[in-house]
DNA sequence: AATGAATGAGTTTTCATTCAT
DNA sequence: TATGAATGAAAACTCATTCAT
């Protein structure tokens, strides 16, 4: 049955809260409920974790840890730029669209004035590589001629993940708003096809032909 | 004295709840303190709003309200539609820059799945006017062949809100992940910049060049 | 029934504190007892006091309050000098056995280091009366040469003190280490016999006859 | 290694035990910390000595017992009588300002009605030594003229014990009511000379004189 | 023998809500 | 009407003790 081991217990514990944080949000979340469906008791999380907030923070960082994973299986270096925005762009969405969790966690983690994260010191090496990855494509599609050179990276990343991220998170009022159902499959496509016209309508070069935009 | 005003009660009672609610989230937040910040006692909150609940819904209507109020203040029907996109953009960005009360109390909602705006009548009326005027714009735009013409109304005002409520609402994540400061003036300005690129980079009509994206 | 008063609630629940605190100490001691002793829910102790700590506080500032009326009602002004250290004395003692109380609290508060008294404000006030006169009639007797002159008045006060407090507070042990019961009233006048004798003993002028210790 | 060395884990447990009671009494100490700072685990404390009542009843004792040992190593058979007085003073005081867990600890076991020491046998021989050099020390100064008659052994002990032990156990609350750091080496040496004055002030012989007490 | 994982009963604390005045 | 005293149910957290390994 694997019982007295610790690492299993912290696994099951970090489940379970992952799962219960995502229902309910941070000051929504019961510690007893995660005990129970980790089927542990509630002093077992207090000796695992120290407090609410030390699961959150675990939590959190997993969450974080498993995006980077995911971004770090995205194998774009040797693609052409096109093909390589839309994957990343496609991962990005796709992976919001599957983590769920990832999505409340970190709404409830800003309405907390990121102060959990703020502690984490990996975070911020985290996601060097994604974003060395899409530096790339951008540099390399303006080398190409068909990508505009003025890319912020920052910013156009922000912007990937804006685009899906919001239109997830915020379901709900928009499906009130907007009077639809904005939880089916086909609206999730159709979302990301929106999506992709956009990032790459924005990278498109267009200096030959008049912008829209007055140059600065 | 404004003894037995009721209506002033219930102003009061409602800005203290807004500042409330959006310090801690709907969970987050104490009715007592509303209660305090408002000078009435919690007696007066229940008997003005019923409960917790029905001050949420009360405060997130208001909200809604003034945003579109707002974006009834923008004239936007005798512009070209570049300038029209423009300014929708700018002062979509604008209102949620300058009322952070907003975005958080819809993440709350969204976090509790909606509940209460689904029961709020009005709601689904409101947006009509901004999404016709959105609409009038692209289609004008298109007319006079400057805008690309398969373009998605309601995703394209999706994607506008998307790149500047994302940003400001995950500001604090976003803050930790790219290790800078988001809080400044000017990170304001250059992202209201870079959303105005992204809009009409998307709607620029390059069909004469080759597109990045094959035609569906 | 006089219910829904303040007032009469918070001097329930601060007998109900007393009376528990000094049964089982501060850490010993449970709120939920306090509470129905008190009849009243715990919130309300939390309403009324804010914490344990600060019930705790209250609690102790009453007693020396207590203890500081008590002295008050010394009247000693008049009298000749040997009476009124005696008057004290048999009062300090009488305190001390009568309000077993404010030792253990007392104790309580020492093993937290003090941390709750240093709060309050009043308490060095507090003391300045009863040191006062037992200053006065230590100056009197010396005037009048039947009490010695080099008598440090507050190292003496807490001698004073100390006789009564320690043999009350140590009973259990003293008990033990004695193979002795020292609970009976006999017992307690015995030691304030004894404690008369050692406090008058020491104020005795002796400074015409030989003194057994060396002049400094 | 030191491994398997039951006597020795023992040691550790019984000093760490001491330190940890003496920081925070018998309801504040935690078994948990106790064990990390012996550096064992908890369960071998609970293998060494039963529960945390037992693991305090071996400390206390142990405590009494090296009391009593330093009070042997107190040579005062073939001194002056008050030589001998003044020596078990200072030695008395010195031991309780040099081990200050031996008074948290009486303290505590106080506050729980001494059921811990009532299960000790040996208490009420250990005190017999120190016990019968006082009574040699008061009847040898009697029979010499020097000391008064009627000194109670039994209240006399005990008030040399009280005029310092609870200085010491009261120096926080003390120093609020006094306003003064009770906590520095001078102030020590203040209160030991000042306790030798009343000790030996009581003894003094004053029958010639008039005694400030009437003889009873 | 020795560890430390695991527990559960108990603790302080919180807070939306009710209701006597 | 309007207040704020009072509640109770539920929350986070603690800790001595047990027991599988």
């Amino acid at each position: 049955m694997a019982k007295r081991d610790r690492a299993r217990s912290e696994r099951n514990i970090l489940k379970a809260a992952r799962m219960e944080f995502a229902k309910s949000g941070y000051a929504g979340a019961r510690v007893e409920k995660i005990g129970s469906r980790a089927k542990v008791s509630k002093g077992m999380i207090y000796h695992c974790f120290g407090s609410k907030d030390g699961l959150f923070v675990a939590v959190l960082e997993e969450l974080y840890q498993r995006l980077n994973e995911s971004n770090g299986e995205l194998v774009i270096n040797d693609c052409e730029p096109v093909e390589g925005i839309q994957r990343l762009t496609a991962h990005t969405f796709r992976y919001f669209a599957e983590n769920p969790e990832f999505i409340i966690l970190v709404n409830s983690e800003n309405l907390m004035k990121g102060k959990h994260l703020k502690k984490s010191k990996t975070m911020r090496e985290m996601f060097r590589p994604v974003y060395d990855k899409l530096d790339y494509l951008l540099k390399t599609g303006a080398e190409q001629g068909i990508f505009r050179k003025d890319v912020e990276t920052t910013h156009f990343y922000i912007s990937i993940v804006a685009l899906g991220y919001f239109f997830l998170s915020n379901r709900y009022t928009l499906g009130v708003v907007f009077d639809s159902d904005l939880f089916s499959e086909d609206i999730l496509d159709q979302r990301l096809q929106h999506i992709q016209e956009i990032v790459l309508g924005y990278l498109s070069n267009s200096s030959d032909q008049t912008s829209l935009l007055p140059s600065v």
